[in-house]
DNA sequence: CGGCTCATTGATAACTCTCAACGCAGGTGG
DNA sequence: CCACCTGCGTTGAGAGTTATCAATGAGCCG
């Protein structure tokens, strides 16, 4: 059964735009996937031919040259929207960090039915305006930051963007600790370094007591303050 | 006078969304403005305010650390809208790079005349989108690419971006010879280079016969293919 | 013809990358 | 239950690219 009404994300994504009447029509035309980590759902340059709303799981959305570099240029978490609705080919694959959930649109469709919707229209844009103010947010700690910056900076980004990952409504503050969604190969692809330099990073800002590391995959932010001021 | 009807971007810009009674509406909620190179429409930080469209000229995206490294974010040509409609502060500053035109509104009569109107949300929606896209595949440059790759790259996007400026209706191509809107540093703060480094693979792309420069604001591309081979 | 700003060029240093070895953890099979 | 294998992460040494600091050069305006 796959219900808008059970929806882990109903009044989160865009579809909080909408009333009951119109969420069974919108409904008619999209449909349940899950992902397990590293399945992709969007290649990079393929036409466009669907969009989707994250249920669960976090994505990558990812580009890369044609001789074999990669840089990640945006992470999606649940309640957000992935594809590029309104034509053209999609300049970034999509990829699964995690197993993941999604309602996914045919992209025609979708793109017919937001054109009847204003009010789905009007909340895809503000959630455009705010991605691309926090895609150009990073392009500072691209061009910018050092590494050391790099790395601080991405686990407060991290920290402050799980954080409403499970609660429904209230805002929850940031949690000092977390699991990383991301390889080491990965952070290095989000951060525009390599794989060695964000592990020396991390070893010393483990160092300097401001952060831990109980295992690969987990972060225990120690000083978020320090964290702060190392962030740049 | 001011009116719509002899802009120079009016069949370009966001308002072609719109019929003639409409824009005289917009109109009078518009108003134009003259900008002369180095001045600033909008200030990193504070709130969103007022939001414009551009006429003639370049004006400049940019962000900062503390300490005073800059990053130039984003580069608007005539015809592109500037602001961040629907509340939120802005997270960049605007600059005019040479001297411009705008027609600005305040902002909140903006979003109020946008809700009412469809048709320029939806407008205002795809450009976003390619926004977003363009931002994007600037990452890409900002993570990955080495310093030849990054100039040799800004010289192409600049070429095919500076070619519609002056034509209302037929796609001209990408000129090979044309005047950049830029000082060294600004190229830099696009880049994420220094001004030296940037001065160094000017000549260096010169000494191999890919571009010319007669003068320091002027650029020839001589082999096209070669540059794009450069670029990565 | 100065005096200014901006750009180029040079020498050196710093940072990050590259290449290589080692370590740790989880899974598999004996 | 332990040994081994494999994938991922860490650590080290050295090289390369870009930044930094400093001086010179070119264009512009008074």
């Amino acid at each position: 059964m796959s219900s808008c009404d059970q929806c882990l994300v109903r009044n989160r994504a865009i579809c909080s735009s909408l009333d009951s009447g119109e969420i069974a029509a919108l409904n008619t035309i999209g449909r349940r996937r899950t992902l397990q980590a590293g399945e992709s759902l969007i290649w990079e340059g393929e036409d466009s031919l669907l969009v989707a709303n994250v249920i669960e799981g976090v994505l990558k959305l990812s580009t890369g040259t044609e001789d074999g570099r990669e840089q990640i240029v945006g992470v999606v978490y649940p309640s957000e929207f992935i594809g590029r609705p309104f034509g053209g080919t999609t300049s970034h694959g999509v990829t699964a960090l995690t197993d993941a959930r999604v309602c996914v649109f045919n992209r025609t469709d979708f793109d017919a039915f937001a054109r009847e919707h204003p009010a789905l229209e009007h909340k895809l844009l503000e959630r455009t305006l705010a991605e691309l103010d926090r895609t150009r947010r990073w392009m500072l700690l691209l061009g910018r930051k050092s590494a050391g910056e790099r790395v601080a900076s991405f686990l407060l980004e991290l920290a402050e963007r799980l954080a409403p990952a499970h609660c429904e409504v209230q805002l929850m503050p940031a949690p000092r600790r977390f699991t990383l969604p991301f390889s080491r190969q990965q952070i290095a692809d989000v951060l525009g370094l390599t794989i060695e330099t964000v592990s020396r990073q991390f070893t010393r800002l483990k160092g300097e007591g401001l952060i831990d590391l109980p295992s690969r995959r987990e972060v225990e932010i120690v000083d978020m303050a320090g964290l702060s001021a190392e962030a740049g």
